[in-house]
RNA sequence: CGGGGCGUAGCGCAGCCCGGUAGCGCAUCUGCUUUGGGAGCAGAGGGUCGCAGGUUCAAAUCCUGUCGCCCCGACCA
């Protein structure tokens, strides 16, 4: 049905890349590995920061700016940070150009002295400012986060799952004790899981990293773990514990009330573009893009219908009304009254871009007082009174929404598979993909061998579930609880 | 960095093996007819064939080099 875009059970990856095109979401750049954010593509995005912000700004946390440049020397003070991000940074070591026969060159007399980083991620900087800003306990806690973007020189890339250059916002606490900042951390991964269950729709499982998957420099990484069509569990968003670690990298110390100098403690989180590519890999199908109406830029869409001038001005009317009262109502509607286009290739059109409701109205709507809705979650059609349909828009973009969650959660239900076995756990990795929980000993030897041998990799150690101990079912050792396993990308 | 593929009109491709005036589909422009699931007909515009050398009377095609991109792996949100 849908032109163009390779069906997901011959060709997932290009699949997704034929969405990403003819949903006009993204497109790739001159420069490789970076990407052009097309307006569809953005206007997602600017749903998605509409929403975490709030969230953010409603558990107290307030937007700051810091530089894109971080002073090389700022990357080697905290240990395991930059051996996280080392092989990964992209250096500005000149900053003039000068012409040349053979066009502009760097100009050697132009040379830095102190080389900058663009930030890979911006803890360095931050908590240089931080040491700054905090003397007493009363200047705690702080609760920052900006909207920026990153470089990670990636050797591999793909539209919005990584890409050298993302847009990401990442949050940066300072707090007085342990607790305060473990509970931040505990309360942002909570963010992030319902900023993905109730807006993209999309469940996922909350849970501990390993000490081999966490974050460069943090104590404890939480995550949020989402499970694609394919069987491959995508990373969401994470949530760091830092401790003490980044206060004592830069010396970032406060009196206490007791009269004592302490180390602050700290956290950080994230969430990336990436989102966008999670959204489409989970509710999308071989039509093209499906959007949850909570994070659709167009919600429905009116296709008007006519034959001749007569009846396009009579329907126009007659969807202009409509128009104007779902508007009233806070839905994001848009009225597509194009002359140069058909119905036929509207209808299509949407479809591909994902608008979660389309409305068609001809003259024999006009006449009998109806509208036909279709839903594009369902591909479901529906001769409505036009009346009923305007009241009901609300309810049935909510339950859109609602049934978008369902069925990806079923998804991931039928995806995950206790094993107890290596054997077995190889089997169903290789056959079946997606969740696996198993027992595991605990030890990185045992997650890097399984990761060698299976290419799967240990997603987390999850909070909402445990299944009680056991043994491994590599080396038979003692284990606390099932972890969970996917591969991913 | 390994393996594979591709650079020819805005996009997608054929032509290359076997050298001989650069083609097809979509898109674009004009006109008429159309409009309830990607319209039809008629006409039109648009390309230094990635780049640089070489072979040849003649190169998109053969040879050498080079650049870039995509896909699959190793690293990562």
């Amino acid at each position: 049905m849908a032109k163009n875009i390779t069906p997901r059970s011959k060709d997932y990856s290009q699949w997704y890349l034929d969405v990403v095109r003819e949903a006009k979401m993204a497109e790739h750049s001159p420069v490789r590995g970076c990407m052009v954010i097309k307006p569809t593509g953005y206007a997602i995005w600017e749903f998605m920061q509409g929403a975490l912000d709030r969230m953010f700004k409603e558990t107290g946390h307030q937007n700051a700016y810091f530089p894109l440049f971080i002073p090389k020397s700022f990357l080697s003070k905290e240990a395991q940070h930059v051996e996280g991000f080392a092989k990964e940074c992209a250096v500005v070591t000149h900053s003039r150009l000068i012409n040349s026969e053979n066009g502009v060159e760097v100009d050697p007399a132009s040379k830095l002295e102190e080389e900058l980083i663009v930030r890979p991620t911006s803890e360095t900087i931050i908590w240089d400012t931080y040491r700054g800003w905090i003397q007493s306990y009363r200047d705690l806690p702080i609760l920052i986060n900006q909207w920026a973007n990153v470089v990670r020189w990636e050797m591999r890339t793909r539209l919005f799952l990584r890409t050298m250059e993302f847009l990401w916002q990442e949050g940066h606490t300072a707090h007085a004790t342990e607790q305060e900042a473990v509970e931040e951390t505990e309360r942002m991964l909570n963010v992030y899981r319902t900023f993905a269950e109730e807006y993209m729709a999309m469940p996922v499982i909350t849970g501990l990293k390993t000490e081999s998957e966490r974050f460069a420099g943090a104590v404890e990484t939480y995550c949020i773990e989402a499970l694609m069509q394919d069987g491959k569990a995508l990373q969401a968003g994470t949530s760091h514990f830092l401790g003490q670690n980044f206060a004592k990298a830069f010396d970032v110390t406060f009196q206490d009330r007791d009269g004592e100098l302490k180390h602050v403690w700290a956290t950080s989180w994230g969430a990336s573009t990436r989102l966008i590519g999670g959204l489409l890999m989970t509710h999308s199908d071989d039509n093209g893009l499906v959007l949850p109406p909570k994070l659709a830029p167009t919600q429905i869409v009116i296709v008007p219908i006519w034959r001749n001038d007569d009846e396009q001005a009579l329907v126009l009317d007659y969807a202009r009304a409509i128009y104007r009262e779902l508007a009233d109502k806070g839905i994001r509607v848009k009225l597509d009254d194009r002359d140069q286009y058909k119905p036929g290739w509207k209808f299509a059109q949407h479809e591909v871009e994902g608008v979660p409701l389309r409305v068609a109205v001809g003259p024999r709507d006009v006449e009998n007082g109806n509208v036909e809705a279709a839903r594009r979650d369902t591909l479901e059609k529906q001769i409505m009174n036009r009346d009923e349909f305007v009241q009901s828009a609300v309810t049935v973009l909510d339950r859109i929404q609602a049934d978008l969650l369902a069925r990806a959660r079923k998804f991931v239900d039928d995806s995950t598979r206790h094993v107890d076995t290596y054997e077995e756990f190889r089997q169903v990795i290789d056959d079946k993909g997606g969740f696996i929980y198993a027992h595991w000993d605990g030890t990185a030897e045992t997650e890097a061998r399984i990761k060698e041998e299976t290419k799967a990799t240990i997603r987390c150690i999850p909070l909402e579930y445990d299944s009680g101990a056991g043994s491994c079912m590599v080396t038979g050792k003692p284990s606390a609880k099932k972890v969970l396993f996917a591969r991913s990308y």
